[in-house]
DNA sequence: CGCCATGTTAGGTAATCGTTAACTACGAAA
DNA sequence: TTTCGTAGTTAACGATTACCTAACATGGCG
């Protein structure tokens, strides 16, 4: 999940959407808006938010149908959808659900209500993440599934060699830490493999090029590190 | 998950209880029991049910404490639990809710919304770890059902073999992950399997033939991967 | 200046991958 | 039964790429 979780809402009236998304903008969230269901499908598409918050009553397309779109798409599988509508009576209810929302919410609806809600469903969907295999440090993440690594400013993913991913990686998993050419040898390329130490060197020099000058330091003398976070 | 999903229901009404395990029981869930919410931890702890209805008016311990305790177990950390109760105030609702409730009905309560409001949690927790029938990502369609695979402009089915199938499924769950050879002989073939690794070279060719050749990625040195759709 | 460690570049080589073709196994059709 | 077609696997070889090395450049420091 983003650390700022975006919302979708979907509803036709303006001044619903405008009195939601000042709500839970206020509650830190992000917010996104779609005034019909196809709309909302697409964007949804787009987007992938975190979490739906879908009025039934809409033209072109309605939230049930909006509904069963989404959950036919693989990316949007499992994002909750919370129903809002105006009528309460039971077998709406029980249509809504079955359609594929994890929650039905009856207008009026309640703000406080509403906002416990969407947290509460966050938290659902969160107990499921599995933690993605990658380093965070300085502006870098290290990408073990994908095996990219993205700056942060920009968010485009470098791609390295095979060698040069392992070799960075190995640094900033120990930041700070010098580490001799053999060392490095021994430990990235493996206790049993023979090459010339300089070979270490050529590829510090690939990975400055691909991701930046800064991140691995020369220690004069002694080898390599990555720089130090706690200086 | 089981065959017969398992709920925990927690209510000190006897007769709220029977009413409630009456007709869960004819909707085909197994159903257990507990008169108040230490009784409920215990419980709860001991079978790991797929989804726990809470009352939270009870003697010796509430249901908001008792969701508190249940939420501080591992085991219990993503069962969904309902809450169930006659106050019907928006405060206690948002307390209900905050204390890590997903769901917080206000009685009296109607069975039917019930029973949809259980299937959809017990739906929600299952996109989790249940593959869709159907995964749309990029332009691709792949039917688990049929064995097809459609591209979104022409619409047209491509037939590819099992192997084939099964291979592009596997990755297209998992868009922008990596895979070595030997990971993906392990989870499409089959632990037992012994075929040599460059078999997965020759799949991936005809999936490149059939389907299209940008799909599925090289990553050199280590493996194949989907195309990160989130580039 | 001269020395030494590192930076940088380019080219050969070894590893990895793409591609085709052949072999086996199996089931369906003749 | 034979024959054919399809699927799955393996092997072979050419193409591509990553990796390593060597050679030269640079820059700090005595």
């Amino acid at each position: 999940m983003r650390e700022r979780p975006l919302i979708l809402l979907v509803d036709d009236e303006e001044d619903i959407i405008d009195l939601l998304q000042y709500n839970l903008q206020k509650e830190n969230f992000d917010t996104i808006a779609a005034k019909d269901g196809a709309e909302a499908v697409d964007l949804a598409v787009q987007e992938t938010p975190d979490i739906i918050v879908l009025d039934i009553m809409m033209p072109r397309m309605d939230g049930l149908e909006a509904c069963k779109r989404m959950r036919e798409h693989s990316t949007l599988r499992t994002v909750p959808i919370l129903m809002l509508t105006a009528r309460s009576e039971e077998a709406d209810q029980v249509v809504g659900l079955d359609t594929g929302a994890d929650i039905y919410l009856t207008k009026p609806i309640s703000l406080p209500v509403l906002i416990s809600q969407v947290k509460a469903l966050l938290r659902g969907s969160s107990r499921y993440d599995t933690p993605a295999d990658l380093i965070r440090i300085l502006d870098l993440e290290i990408d073990r599934d994908r095996y990219v690594v993205r700056r942060g400013n920009s968010g485009k993913a470098v791609r390295l060699a095979r060698k040069e991913f392992d070799l960075l990686y190995f640094f900033a998993s120990r930041p700070g830490k010098v580490f001799s050419r053999q060392d490095l040898l021994d430990r990235v390329w493996g206790r049993d493999v023979y090459v010339v130490d300089r070979t270490v060197d050529v590829h510090v020099r690939k990975i400055r090029e691909k991701v930046g000058e800064h991140y691995i330091e020369t220690i004069k003398g002694v080898g390599y590190r990555f720089i130090d976070t706690f200086q």
